[in-house]
DNA sequence: TGCCAGGCCCTCTTTAGGGCCTT
């Protein structure tokens, strides 16, 4: 099964067109359920960071500023990646800055197909939302309280909820098997799940696979 | 922690508004 990256980032803000950027990147590489790579770094994007935020993720102004440049961070990011699926919990908001930092850096060096092209992120949380109605909240702790997954560290630090993030989308894998009989989840499949109504995911698993079948 | 953003989703909706989720 080809990998899948799931990624998080810490920021000084919700948006990179407000002029918000990284602090912290986290990837755990999957090949199926099993963790085969992991890449965390903080980073310097020359940003104060608001006391709030500092609170909130734990990274100080001092930490960043002692940390490798942005532009190199994400390029390792990048190269660590090889153009493998990403899948982020509320992805919209990681794909943002995956795109924004990217952006920053091919913009000043020749183009790089791994740079240009834009990854399709799948989400954790739109996927959740579907497959249990019954979890009330779709934060990434309130699921992984629901879900009993392992504990991964201090929240809101990259690393360790990329790794929840992991361990959740594992755990949807799984549910997808149980409830569907769907031996693997493909990165693509999981992105057409995630735009569909709860009930008519079935029939959306049937016209993935015999799509594939079509085209085999 | 939330005023700032943006996408998604629900409903007292669809010619809209508000809550959730991410930092």
């Amino acid at each position: 099964m080809p990998p899948i990256a799931v990624i998080d980032f810490e920021t000084t803000g919700l948006s990179p067109a407000a002029g918000h950027r990284a602090t912290e990147i986290a990837i755990v590489l999957l090949e199926g359920s099993r963790v085969v790579g992991r890449f965390q770094s903080l980073m310097n994007a020359g940003r104060r960071i608001a006391p709030f935020i500092e609170e909130y993720t734990g990274i100080t102004n001092e930490m960043v500023q002692a940390a490798p440049p942005a532009a190199d961070v994400m390029t390792e990011a990048a190269r660590f990646v090889q153009g493998a699926p990403l899948v982020a919990h509320n992805a919209s908001f990681d794909q943002q800055f995956w795109q924004s930092e990217l952006r920053r850096v091919s913009g000043r060096k020749r183009p790089d197909p791994v740079w240009t092209s834009p990854p399709s992120f799948a989400c954790t949380m739109l996927l959740s939302r579907r497959l249990y109605p019954q979890a009330g909240s779709y934060r990434l702790g309130a699921l992984a309280s629901f879900h009993a997954l392992p504990d991964a560290g201090r929240a809101h630090r990259a690393l360790a909820d990329a790794e929840v993030a992991a361990s959740l989308l594992c755990r949807i894998r799984g549910d997808l098997q149980e409830r569907y009989q769907v031996d693997e989840a493909p990165h693509d499949l999981l992105v057409q799940l995630q735009r569909c109504q709860r009930r008519s995911m079935p029939k959306a698993i049937a016209a993935y696979f015999e799509g594939l079948r079509d085209h085999a």
